[in-house]
RNA sequence: GCCGGAGUGGCGAAAUUUUGGUAGACGCACGGGACUUAAAAUCCCGAGGGCCGAAGGGCCCGUGCCGGUUCGAGUCCGGCCUCCGGCACCA
């Protein structure tokens, strides 16, 4: 009588054994061979995890005790990315304060991960709103301060009414908040930013030395920094400044009917501010930037313009431009000014039929020239320049542009230029819960740094959370009044806190020696450990996260901090797991808010960690969207039923070990054969096949069972094979049977079992036999055999003979061991 | 519009890399059976579509569409279609 698998008890047992032993435990002080292995650190939300959060973390122990099996010294640590937003509501909400709430939240969140069997080495755990964690933010900060990375200066934010706080450019998704989903203000505000723009260059060269990374992740961050080569050209402005241009077709310079300026520019406000309150150039500049970004950048939005009555010079011919305001002109992009080339831009096209702007084509194609007046489109590319002075003739594109470069930059009036799409990191937060910036407002020093032996700048305790605009640092008399550092005298500390995306941005250093009290990083311990070479993570960090680490680890190695820039070698971006939703009807991603979670507390405590496991990685490939069943979690409980019965079968059986040179047995081969698909498998994080293979094995050992043919000792190498293969899934109940078989150690300490060709075949095979590319039979025959003998068999065989019997074999193809094809007229 | 990814049974999917070589492994749902007083649970069997045969069995079609290369194409090449993701008034 076969035992009850007592899922809960195996569970326990295992869970805080691994915890007793520190199974998990590195030594990162220690050089040798590594592998560094991470999972991003998540937020601790009030919210607990459902098996949607779940599947990364599974999916990470999963390859994590694979190549401990494998003898590899994996380093697999945890964090918690503990500031930000929700903990602040949630003071505000409840009146628990945000670090007491954030507490909580880590400790559920930790039970929860043990409880799944997830193995991390806690010696190593962090969390950012620790202070000895967040004054590394700051000194950090200060050290890019001296480098001219950190600045302050006023610009046009986003504002997000909801969260009451500036957000950066990343953050913005469709003209909303990102968190909230409000939409946007343009607030024109005096900010703290970090200067990644510096880094742009490097930033995008660096993802072609990332192969390891999805084209998905890496197309996501190429679009994001927006390269684009062009060039600037200036124009004299009457009675104003020159105005710099930006564009991608120089070349199109002939073609310029008119200038235009973002609200924004210097030489507009300058416009506005001559032409008084009232004008109709300040109302219109007044109007445009009140608008909010999802206005002004909605694709319905009506171009809208006016005619300064301003004059501007063209380089080339002399002739007087208009300069318009124009609300399509972005601030942000490129210089904030653009030369109208209505003939050959969409756009321009647009606003120059809306405002009867002249339109003059400047190339002309095979098919001759077009007419301006009735023309209701700009030109389609291709063919040669006209009307542009000593370039005519040149054909378009890179000839064209490239002459045009070099004419600007002869006559002084431009030079050749890359643009970028990427903006500054505006990391300024008026919020509480974050890291505080480190400087000080003095009346007769200006801003001025924290010194670093001042450092950490804590977060004040005495602090009300009501809701209300402004940060609620501002109202600490003791954090906000100080001396200044300079002359003594009384001063103001800055209240922004930074995005919390500075802290996650460096976290993965941190771990090497969390509790460095001289350093930020221990340089040594990162050339040892460096990079990581697995990390996983969701894709919504595909541009965020990913993008803020790549350009910190680069700042890094510029101060000797680290010796590399990418720090990411592998990327794996896991699915979402999604489930019908019984309010809407649709399949969607599991989310609390939607109300279609699924807890793994109730199915732990149900089926055990083990069955949540096998589930979770076997619903699908990982990188894909899986949905997720109900019916599917009762599949992959009967399969761990029958592991653990077919276990008991063989554990009361007499033991021996599989004598040397033997010949292998159709179950030997078997086993062999899994070996090597499970091993393939779990390499490419397959792990829904590695289980497939893993449950034909069951059923053939079983079979192999009650056909009594195998030898005791076969078929217990084989359940002692099952149970090491399953063990990076299903690692609870494999440490019970691998105890109960007479396991010494724990499996993690046991070697993956190695693939032997020689077992694996047999010295017979079948042949596929194909008559003019169809399958007609199948031959079984001695592996090896002459291509002659193959095709007598197969003439000689009577399923095959009917179709090539009488017929002249015009030619065979013959694929030892594995197929024969033969011709026929 | 630009860039990236993907299309295979009722459903999730496998085979796609090494090397073009038996399409649909494994699982869910479904149908049938065994066990049971009964149910649940468990176990066994069946199943891409169509056609022929009393049956054993056999034939044809089939991996989004059209074409190509090849003895042979889900896989390679050319051209499309559809869906998903990113960027997009970025000059």
């Amino acid at each position: 009588m076969a035992e009850r698998y007592d899922h809960a008890a195996i569970d326990a047992k295992w869970q805080s054994r691994w915890e007793k032993d520190r199974a998990a435990f590195v030594d990162t002080g220690q050089p040798g061979d590594k592998l560094y292995m991470l999972n991003m650190f998540p937020y601790p939300s009030g919210s607990r995890l459902h098996v949607g959060h779940g599947r990364n973390y599974i999916l990470g122990d999963a390859l994590y005790r694979f190549e401990r099996m494998k003898g590899r010294r994996v380093l697999n640590p945890m964090g918690w990315d503990a500031f930000g937003l929700p903990a602040e509501n949630a003071a505000i909400a409840s009146g628990t304060p945000p670090r007491e709430y954030t507490l909580g939240n880590i400790a559920r969140m930790k039970e929860q991960l043990r409880s799944l069997g997830l193995l991390y080495d806690w010696s190593k755990e962090l969390a950012s709103c620790d202070p000895e964690y967040y004054r590394w933010n700051q000194w950090l900060f200060l050290r890019m301060w001296e480098r001219g990375l950190a600045y302050r200066r006023q610009a046009p934010v986003n504002w997000c009414p909801g969260c009451k706080t500036v957000l950066a450019n990343e953050q913005v998704v469709d003209g909303r908040c990102e968190r909230s989903g409000d939409p946007v203000e343009l607030r024109d505000l005096t900010q703290w930013f970090l200067r990644i723009t510096d880094y742009a260059d490097r930033l995008l060269a660096g993802l072609d030395e990332l192969p390891h990374w999805s084209e998905r992740v890496k197309t996501m961050q190429r679009n994001w920094i927006g390269r684009s080569r062009g060039a600037e050209i200036e124009f004299d402005v009457d009675g104003f400044d020159r105005v710099t241009v930006f564009t991608t077709r120089p070349d199109t310079l002939f073609g310029a009917t008119f200038l235009a300026l973002a609200p924004e520019h210097p030489v507009a406000q300058a416009i506005a501010r001559r032409a008084g309150p009232d004008s109709e150039a300040a109302r219109f500049v007044e109007r445009v930037r009140r608008a909010s970004r999802l206005e002004r950048e909605s694709e319905t939005a009506e171009k809208e313009g006016l005619d300064t009555g301003v004059r501007a010079v063209h380089p080339g011919t002399g002739e007087r431009l208009p300069v318009w305001l124009a609300n399509f002109v972005l601030p942000e992009y490129g210089t904030g000014a653009i030369m109208g080339v209505p003939a050959h831009d969409e756009r321009d096209f647009e606003f120059a039929r809306k405002y009867r702007l002249p339109v003059r084509p400047v190339y002309r194609s095979a098919e001759g020239d077009v007419d301006p007046e009735t023309m209701t489109a700009p030109t389609p590319h291709g063919g040669v320049l006209v009307r542009s002075g000593d370039w005519d003739g040149t054909p378009e594109g890179e000839p064209a542009i490239a002459r045009a470069i070099a004419w600007v930059e002869d006559k002084g009036v431009g030079r050749g230029k890359v643009g970028y799409r990427l903006r500054d990191w505006l990391i300024s937060r008026q919020r509480y819960w974050g890291t505080p910036i480190p400087a000080i407002h003095c009346e007769k020093d200006g801003v001025v740094p924290v010194p670093d032996r001042d450092l950490p700048v804590l977060l004040p305790q005495d602090v009300a959370f009501r809701g209300a605009e402004g940060n609620p640092l501002a109202q600490s008399e003791s954090f906000v009044n100080v001396e200044c550092p300079v002359c003594g005298g009384p001063a103001r500390r800055e209240t922004d806190t930074m995005d919390t995306f500075v802290d996650s941005s460096w976290y993965y250093l941190r771990f090497l020696a969390p509790h460095d009290d001289r350093e930020m990083v221990d340089s040594p311990r990162a050339r040892a450990w460096m990079p990581v070479d697995q990390y996983i993570g969701g894709i919504e960090h595909a541009i965020l996260h990913l993008l803020y680490a790549r350009f910190i680890c680069r700042v890094l190695k510029d101060m000797g901090l680290v010796a590399l820039e990418e720090p990411f070698e592998r990327l794996f971006n896991q699915g979402m797991i999604t489930r019908l939703n019984p309010s809407t009807g649709k399949i969607e991603k599991m989310s609390k808010s939607r109300g279609n979670t699924v807890s793994p507390d109730e199915l732990i405590a149900k089926f055990g960690a083990d069955t949540v496991r096998v589930y979770t990685l076997f619903i699908g490939p990982p990188e894909k969207e899986s949905e997720w069943s109900e019916e599917g979690v009762l599949g992959a409980s009967r399969f761990l039923n029958r592991v653990h019965e077919l276990a008991s079968r063989v554990a009361d059986r007499p033991t021996g070990s599989v004598p040397s040179g033997r010949e292998p047995s159709d179950l030997d081969r078997r086993t062999h054969r899994t070996i090597r698909r499970v091993t393939e498998d779990a390499e490419r994080f397959h792990f829904h096949t590695a289980v497939a293979a893993l449950m034909e094995f069951q059923r053939a050992i079983g079979e192999a069972l009650d056909a009594g043919q195998e030898s005791p000792e076969s078929v217990r190498e084989a359940v002692a094979t099952l149970v090491k293969l399953l063990h990076p899934v299903a690692p609870h109940l494999t440490e019970e049977w691998w105890e109960r078989l007479g396991g010494k150690t724990s499996l993690l300490e046991a070697s993956w079992p190695v693939y032997e060709p020689s077992l694996a075949t047999s010295p017979r095979v079948t042949l596929v036999v194909q008559v003019n590319g169809r399958v007609r039979g199948r031959l079984d025959l001695e592996r090896g055999a002459e291509e002659a003998e193959a095709v007598a068999l197969a003439r000689a065989d009577e399923k095959i003979r009917p179709w090539v019997e009488g017929k002249q074999i015009a030619r065979a193809v013959y694929v030892p061991d594995r197929l024969l094809n033969l011709v026929v007229q």
